[in-house]
DNA sequence: TGCACACCCTGAAGTGACTACAGGGTCAAG
DNA sequence: CTTGACCCTGTAGTCACTTCAGGGTGTGCA
């Protein structure tokens, strides 16, 4: 199939697929006598493994990590299972940080209710003063 | 005060606060006879603002549009308000969205628990036939 | 046969919010 | 008079794409 098809059978578009090649997760396919690319099952299976982990958020780095150790099959599956456990980290990291950041969030809005000028609008008065701590690095790839 | 003054006072680096300064969201200040830039206290709240902003992830469209509502004190404080609300949607919508993606984790997780060969894995297996959904546009500016 | 139109190609540049680096200038202390 | 901490500009790199410019290919229809 060409490119248009494999595409539509991951839900992505070319430009991704182009992409992924070009990034060294998906394999150059071969190409017809009018340089167009030409795709098989294993590719759209492979894609499709690469839009699931980008689905659950994971990084390039750490698909391009489970697509090599999909290829030596016969190694044991405890890396899998480390990335994997790595990754709900991550996500519950940032879940921990975003709930933390609503609080601080609906705390700056309730000091505003009424519809006054800005000058005497507490929630500015809030952003100005409030102390953001020094704890705010980002500890996961999750934006 | 000289540049890494300023940084420090508002937890940044000096790089960051001259980007700021390229992006238009902080105001570009005196220099001296050596062509130091020099900040007054007004710069210092201006920056400990958007920093707090940052804090709360807001992106520099959103901190730009209060700056530029600061900036005209007489104006009734609804439009800070809305903007303010429609940020915490989108915190709520890329917490929810995370929640969800917890639980598809913990589910391809939960196929593989014993050390078995690559092969073999339930969790490998689960990622190629899983399948992700049309619903996975970003809807917040939320990573 | 001519042509419109959908699809394919490459390579470069843009996104957001920085970070890092190269290659220089300034200034106070020892 | 030199060391080291600080400052300057400008450019490129990060991540995972998206967009664009400028072309080539292939099919259906008048």
């Amino acid at each position: 199939m060409k490119i248009g098809e494999l595409a539509q059978l991951a839900r992505c578009t070319v430009e991704t697929v182009r992409y992924y090649e070009k990034a060294g997760l998906l394999a150059m396919p071969e190409r017809n006598a009018a340089n167009y690319r030409h795709y098989g099952a294993g590719h759209v299976e492979r894609l499709r493994f690469i839009r699931n982990c980008r689905a659950l958020d994971m990084t390039h780095e750490e698909i391009r990590a489970l697509l090599g150790l999909m290829d030596t099959p016969a190694a044991a599956c405890g890396e899998v299972n480390q990335l994997l456990d790595a990754h709900i980290g991550h996500v519950d990291a940032r879940i921990q940080e975003l709930t933390e950041l609503r609080v601080q969030l609906t705390d700056v809005r309730r000091q505003c209710q009424s519809e006054q000028s800005v000058a005497a609008c507490g929630i500015l008065q809030g952003l100005v003063q409030m102390d953001a701590g020094e704890k705010n690095g980002r500890h996961t790839h999750l934006g």
